[in-house]
DNA sequence: CACTGAAATTCGCATCTCGTGAATGTTTAT
DNA sequence: ATAAACATTCACGAGATGCGAATTTCAGTG
C-alpha cells in the first residue's frame, strides 16, 4: 500500500535533516507550479501557511530571481529556464543522443523522444519530430515510468531493488484504462520487455497514443536515458518502427563508448 | 556569532526581509551551476560554509529533487528542466511569437531569436533557424542587455528610471572592444534606436557577430520580450532584414492584440 | 591486507532566525 | 466615499540553523 503524506501532493522522502525553512521555499515554489501563478494569499491558504510567512518566502525568491511579480500574481522566473538548460545539456552524451534522434525522426517521419529519469519519474528533454512547426507539448512534464515506453525501457534495466524503490514511492497511478495496475503485472511486462528487446506503451498513459521504447546505455552500464517513437496505433507498426530504433540505438550506444569509453567515469 | 562572506558574483538587492536560510540552499545552487557540478566540500570552501551546513542544504535539495548526487558530485536536477519549461510557456503569446519567429527564419535563411527581460537582463527563449539539426547554444543564457540588440530594442521602450535601474544593478560590463562603455553612449544609442525603429549590435557582445532587434509591445503598452536577426556582418544587411522583421513583429503584435486585447490584463 | 588521508556524514549545543498574529498600508470594487 | 480584500511591516518567543568535533566511509598505497 501506498501512504501519500497529507499536505504534499507527492511524497518527499525525508532523507537525513531536512532543513524546514528552505523546504518551504520549495513548497511554494511547487505551488506556483501547481497553480500556474498565484497570488500570495492564495498560496498561504494552499499551504497552511500565514500571509506574512509567503510573504518572507517570496521576496527571498523574488531576490534571487526565481520568482517575478506580475501585478499581485507571482509566477516562475525565467531563471529555472536558465538553470533547467544547464541540467538539459549537463552530459555531452545528450547532444549525442539529440542528434541521432532527430535523424530517426526524419526517417521514420515520427516523433522521436529522449528521456531521463531521476528520482523515479521520467521527464522527455529532447522531442523531435518532422514538423519544426510544432513543439512537442510533453517536454518537461513528468511522467511515471509504469506507463509510458520510455519509463518501461528504463525499468526493465533496473534491478529488482531499484524498480521496488520506484513503485514504492509512486505506485502506479492510473492514466488509461489500459494503465498497469499490479506490481505482478508490471514485473511480467518488463520481462517480456527484456526478451524482446524493446518496450512498448498501448495507449496506457494517453488514448490514442502508443509508443516503442529502448534504453540507452553507457559503457559502465549505467542507464543513461531512453528513446522512443511515439505516434497514433493506426500508424505505427511494430516491424517498421523496431529496427530503425535498434539501429539508432546501437549508433548511439557506440558512439558514446568510442568518446567516452569505460574507466573515464566515476563508478 | 555566525560570519556571512559578502562575496557574492552577482548583486542580490536586500528587497524586505531576506531568509538567510533559503538564500544559502539558493547561493549553493547558484555555484553548482558555476561549476557545472561541485562537490560538497567545493562548494563549502567557494561559499566560506561548513561542511555540514553545506551537508544540510544538499540533503533538502536533493529531497525536493532539485539537486541530484552523482558519485560524489553534485548536479542540478531535471526538475529544473521542468520548471522551467513552465516558465518559458508560461504566456500564450510566447508561443505566438515562436510561430512567427519560425516562418520568419525560414524567410531570412537567418536565426531569429526571442528574448525576455526579467530583473535587469535578458534570456533567450526561443531561438529558430533554418538548420533543425543546431540548437541555438546561447538559449538559456544570460545576455546584459547594454550589448546585445535584443537588449537595447527593449530598454529603449523603458522608462529613463528604470534603465537606470537597470544600469546601477548591471553596469556595463565590456565583452568585446565595441561594447558601449558610458551611460551617455547608452541614452544616445537608445535615442537613435527609437529613431530608427530597431535597434543594432555589431559585434558588441560576441566578436563577428551582428544582430537587428526589434521589442515587441503588448496593447498594454508593456514590452512583452524581442525579437532579433543575428548572423555575421558579411551576410546581414539591414536594407534586406529590417522590413521583413518589422512585418513580423507588427503581424504578431496585431495578432496579440486580437487574442488578447487591452483590459483583459491587469496593468 | 592493513594503513592513511581525504572526504562525507552524524551529533549536540548555543545562538540567531523564522513564523506568527496583530497593526498598518494599499489597492479594488461597489 | 466607503468598505472589503489583500499586501506589507513589526516585535517577539519558540525552535531551527550553523557550527565544530566526532564518527564513518572510501580510495589509494606500501
Amino acid at each position: 500500500m501506498f501512504i501519500y503524506l497529507p499536505r504534499e501532493r507527492w511524497p518527499v522522502p525525508e532523507h537525513g535533516r531536512e532543513l524546514t525553512t528552505t523546504a518551504t521555499s520549495l513548497r511554494i515554489v511547487d505551488a506556483i507550479d501547481r497553480l500556474e501563478g498565484a497570488r500570495m494569499s492564495e498560496i498561504a491558504t494552499e499551504l497552511g501557511l500565514a500571509n506574512s510567512t509567503v510573504h518572507a518566502h517570496l521576496t527571498t525568491l523574488r531576490n534571487h530571481e526565481l520568482v517575478v511579480k506580475e501585478g499581485n500574481e507571482f509566477h516562475l522566473g525565467i531563471k529555472f529556464f536558465h538553470l533547467g538548460e544547464q541540467a538539459r545539456h549537463r552530459k555531452p552524451e545528450y547532444e549525442i543522443v539529440r542528434r541521432h534522434a532527430h535523424e530517426l525522426s526524419n526517417r521514420l517521419n515520427e516523433e522521436v523522444a529522449f528521456a531521463i529519469t531521476e528520482h523515479g519519474r521520467s521527464v522527455i528533454i529532447f522531442d523531435e519530430n518532422n514538423d519544426p512547426a510544432k513543439e512537442g507539448f510533453q517536454v518537461g512534464r513528468y511522467f511515471h515510468m509504469h506507463n509510458s515506453a520510455s519509463g518501461k525501457a528504463m525499468l526493465a534495466e533496473f534491478s529488482r531493488d531499484r524498480v521496488e524503490g520506484v513503485l514504492d514511492r509512486w505506485g502506479l497511478p492510473r492514466e488509461t484504462e489500459n494503465t498497469i495496475q499490479s506490481a505482478e503485472e508490471l514485473y511480467d511486462e518488463l520481462e517480456r520487455t527484456r526478451e524482446r528487446g524493446y518496450s512498448l506503451n498501448q495507449q496506457e498513459a494517453l488514448e490514442g497514443l502508443m509508443a516503442v521504447g529502448m534504453a540507452i546505455t553507457t559503457p559502465d552500464g549505467s542507464v543513461l536515458g531512453s528513446l522512443d517513437v511515439s505516434g497514433p496505433p493506426y500508424r505505427l507498426s511494430e516491424e517498421q518502427i523496431v529496427p530503425e530504433l535498434r539501429e539508432a540505438v546501437t549508433q548511439i550506444e557506440r558512439e558514446i563508448a568510442s568518446r567516452y569509453g569505460p574507466g573515464d567515469r566515476d563508478q
